[in-house]
DNA sequence: GTTGTGTGTGCAAACGTTTGTATATTTGCA
DNA sequence: TGCAAATATACAAACGTTTGCACACACAAC
């Protein structure tokens, strides 16, 4: 690695001191124009280039921020990521990205591994595994900013930046009985996670308003992939002569249609299916599939610009939620009935 | 932010020198055992968390990696950065990652930034606009590990990780001509990135194989996204006759379809198509979309490790080429002719 | 008793910034 | 002319590590 020029070396050439040039590279006001001119054109004569790890180590704080995710590859998390780098970027951070895979050992091991880099500030996203939030505390403890966004665990001080699943899975509940569906089954993930129980609260609080009672054995755990989906539309149509699905994902949604297919029977027409998530593929199936939309452009752009606040020490929401909208298309469109 | 603890704490804590207790988490062998497991306890104790910008400051190095991407949400790349995430995380480094959007402007700043953060490396995909490599070759002047990925530049030393696109294309155009089609069309991204040149030049070799000549206006270039996809699909036919289509991207193969169904056209009875990339949705469509499917898992990993050779000072090779696969899916099954 | 070879630890400088305080120079004003 | 205030720069320490070198000690060999 060939020798760096720092700034010493600029204030040598220049016979001042590191502290003018520093000062001067800063546009500290104590400097003179004409020193600041002299130092800036000399650095960039001399190719000077900033020593970030210097600079943060004395200042004691970086523009590095940390994110955790469980997965960079999910359409959703991908999208978050997306615009909170570009956000941040765009105020000059950079953003350090650690993946989990679920795992909360790994969570634990990436914010140490964050703490260690002193990184300016933390935002995540927990695991379906995590039950022991001390790493988050020891975080808050330290002052770091820290912002948790999708899942998050309400008693953790700081900013929790959440989908509105309340909403989304009482529209897409309502929207299914005002189509004329009676028995509406619900998939769904872990419980444990905020994520889920809040869209399960949604669809309860639609039942519940049209005075059906709420059957908790029609509600499938842990059944947003494409496989559970298929396994669990059987069961829910012969155990419960179910005519309706909302599902908590789309992947789910995606199985109960291709078997709903192979059982021959006709969608909209004869069961009713709304997903949640509005994956990418959601539009291009065959009937194409209702879904709920998140915003994840949003949700990132909130992110950031919150960490942000919280590291210049400016108010903040403990929660903020971020709207969502049912989109109907195909696999729900039987026919509208007004309330 | 609260006194964190550090090596001169537990050297006062432990009355001997910060020298030998950095020695002694290290790991150096120099120091006894006795005084090592000293130093280890009281540093749990102590809870002491090593500050990775002052060691790397001292050491002149870091363990962050930067990985610059035209843009973290496609599918694609995010699946790469997913891969080379987990696989550096595994030894030990960390990710930091920049989006250029295509601005080749903000790829140079991008580097630039990395730089001033003293990278212990670099990974990047180029943009479509970058003709300049100076901030490429300043990477490689300073002695910065650089791994080139997907959109490559070949004057620029170091290894270059491709997927095998020439191969992908040949396969994907030859089983489109064994299927019985006769004029196929190609629908291709800026021929300036390697990706799609390469490509085109295996479109090339299957129609001359058969004896068919190349018609250069029979490719649409710049014609990878849904619009231009239906746009160019009716010029293609009205123009050419074209009874197939080989598209260097799905987006545009999906819009195709979309445009065939519109015009009565019978997929694959009447005309096939055949895609690139194998987006997640390609499996799901009605008629599903053939595809060459790419690897991004496993270029993730070949990214990662090479880097983490290169870091070592091991040898690499400059070209890499990671094997694609076509999968035909109902979209171009038409027959199968065997030659 | 001198010399030699390890072994374990200490000393002090270095990495490249930033910043509180001190100093020197200029300016304003009476 | 004299003095205070303002302006511009210098000095030196600090951020938390790492590392070349020196040193002290033990033990063995001559």
């Amino acid at each position: 690695m060939t020798k760096r020029v720092t700034i010493k070396d600029i204030a040598r050439h220049l016979k001042i001191t590191p502290s003018t040039v520093s000062r001067a590279l800063a546009g500290n006001t104590r400097i003179s124009n004409g020193t600041r001119e002299k130092v800036l054109s000399a650095a960039k004569d001399m190719g000077y280039e900033p020593n970030m790890l210097a600079s943060s180590l004395r200042k004691g704080t970086s523009d590095v921020i940390g994110m955790i995710v469980p997965g960079i590859n999910r359409s959703f998390f991908s999208n978050v990521i997306s615009s909170v780098e570009e956000e941040l970027n765009h105020s000059g951070f950079n953003l350090i990205i650690v993946q989990t895979h679920e795992n909360s050992e790994k969570e634990k091991r990436a914010v140490q591994t964050l703490l260690r880099n002193r990184v300016g500030g933390v935002i995540i996203s927990l695991t379906v595994q995590t039950q022991d939030y001390g790493h988050l505390k020891e975080i808050v403890k330290r002052g770091i900013p820290l912002v948790q966004f999708d899942r998050v665990n309400k008693n953790i001080k700081g900013p929790k930046i959440v989908n509105d699943n309340f909403n989304g899975a009482y529209s897409a509940t309502r929207h299914l009985l005002k189509s004329g569906y009676k028995k509406i089954v619900h998939f769904t993930g872990s419980l444990n996670l905020n994520v889920y129980s809040e869209r399960l609260e949604g669809y309860k609080k639609a039942l519940s308003e049209r005075g059906i009672e709420f059957d908790e054995k029609m509600v499938f755990e842990n059944s947003i992939t494409r496989e559970t989906g298929k396994v669990n539309i059987t069961k829910a149509i012969k155990e419960f002569g179910a005519d309706a699905l909302f599902s908590s994902g789309d992947f789910s949604a995606l199985g109960a249609l291709e078997k709903l297919r192979d059982m021959n029977l006709t969608v909209p027409e004869q069961f009713g299916v709304v997903g949640f998530a509005n994956e990418p593929f959601a539009e291009l199936m065959e009937p194409s599939l209702s879904s709920v939309d998140q915003n994840p452009h949003a949700m990132g752009v909130n992110i950031a610009q919150t960490l942000i606040r919280l590291m210049q020490g400016e108010s903040y929401d403990e929660n903020i939620l971020i709207p969502v909208q049912l989109i109907a298309r195909e696999s729900s469109l039987k026919k509208v009935v007004l309330v």
